[in-house]
DNA sequence: TATTGTTTCAAACAAATGTTTTATGCGGGT
DNA sequence: ACCCGCATAAAACATTTGTTTGAAACAATA
């Protein structure tokens, strides 16, 4: 029983990662049985094909994901610009990680690129409903006269940007030098996209203090 | 010779779908030759291997991507803010672009996220150029206090928004209702993040007139 | 110890796939 | 008419790769 399932664990630990650096298609089942220090039938024996094993590997990096950063629960009376920043950065957490486990965001993109039927499923149980959640936030703070649509193009806004620095990552770090990618981590972006997204609301002026940007300001002498 | 490059013209559009839907390992030189109409031979014929063929239909698809949707050259009055408003709805244009055309960016991206060594020079010769200038833009706009660090994260951030809505199309698409995904288009997201861009830098207010969204502001009877 | 169910392993198979080879058709120049 | 360069076609080749198979190793149990 114990044997089983170490076998089976290291199959789905070593198939994410290969799968997320290669896709499925690219993806040898020889190279993942090789990783996970197993024989090559192992595959078949425990999932029954390759599909198989990579379907479960996706719903397996995801859960693992939401555990490793989950969304804090506010008590009622939190305000609407703490959960806001609680949010993006929870968000970013799951999204960077630390590079250790970076290899599960990155099998999530894959499939966000080019779902499989099997794992659409995965935009109807945990997408939506952080989406629909970040909606509310933004309604929150948002004026009356913004309309839902208007709030939709917000939240993805804000999507979009925390995604940015992890799809295009082999771009972000050629554009900027090593020392400031090093600073590119999730709690200086959380602070600069909230307080981004409240002075784009009106809420208050986007100025991050120099103790969190560590540069002194342009023109400084 | 007009017939040499009729077929070598077909493989490379050919391939670039191909190569767009499928990824460079899954995409199969069968598949190609026959959406090209040519031998199977064709392709180490006239490219040598599948890798030359990859490059070169990735350059021509960046090409022709940069030609249909060209940046305009401004005169040297013409306002940041109209800048910041032209160079995001090029930028979309080039995303989003027509369906028909749709494979070119769909394979740039994939290039971005797992660059080949040969293509990673697009960064350095398309990409950084457009990124600086996008940050003279914002620095433009941007008070004194605003350090070059914060400048480039809002233009991280504008990028993001864009590629947001092609990278996760598929997402993008489930989540909200299909009327309301046909409105995404290059010059209605181009209208609000430049609005949204200019509210958060403090220029004028977020507010979107009802002709441009087609929705009644909430709560209107 | 013998038995039974489970897991691991090495070998083999069949299909897919990148590449090469050889042959065929075609045009123009001598 | 003959030859030569070039484009196309069909077949063949060598690997790769997902999957299967049958035996061996192992653990638990009676």
């Amino acid at each position: 029983m114990s044997t089983i399932d170490q076998t089976k664990e290291r199959l789905l630990e070593a198939a994410g990662r290969v799968f997320a650096e290669r896709g499925f298609r690219s993806a040898t089942v020889r190279e993942i049985c090789h990783a996970a220090r197993a024989n090559l039938a192992a595959v078949n024996y425990y999932f029954g094909d390759k599909e198989r094993l990579y379907v479960e590997s996706v719903k397996r990096a995801h859960s693992r994901r939401q555990e490793a950063a989950p969304m804090p629960d506010w008590s009622p009376e939190t305000p609407p610009d703490v959960r806001l920043r609680d949010f993006v950065l929870t968000m970013l957490k799951r999204i960077l990680g630390d590079p250790q486990c970076d290899w599960q965001a990155q099998l999530m993109f894959r499939e966000m690129q080019q779902p499989t039927a099997a794992c659409r499923e995965l935009v109807e149980e945990y997408i939506r409903p952080h989406f629909e959640l970040l909606q509310a936030i933004i309604g929150e703070l948002s004026p009356a006269a913004m309309t839902d649509q208007q709030i939709r193009l917000v939240a993805f806004g804000i999507v979009g940007q925390c995604l940015y620095f992890r799809v295009a990552e082999p771009v972000v770090r050629q554009l900027v030098e090593q020392s400031e990618f090093a600073q590119v981590e999730p709690r200086r972006l959380a602070e600069h996209i909230t307080r981004w997204t409240l002075a784009a609301l009106g809420r208050q002026e986007y100025v991050l203090p120099e103790c969190v940007t560590g540069q002194r300001p342009k023109g400084a002498t």
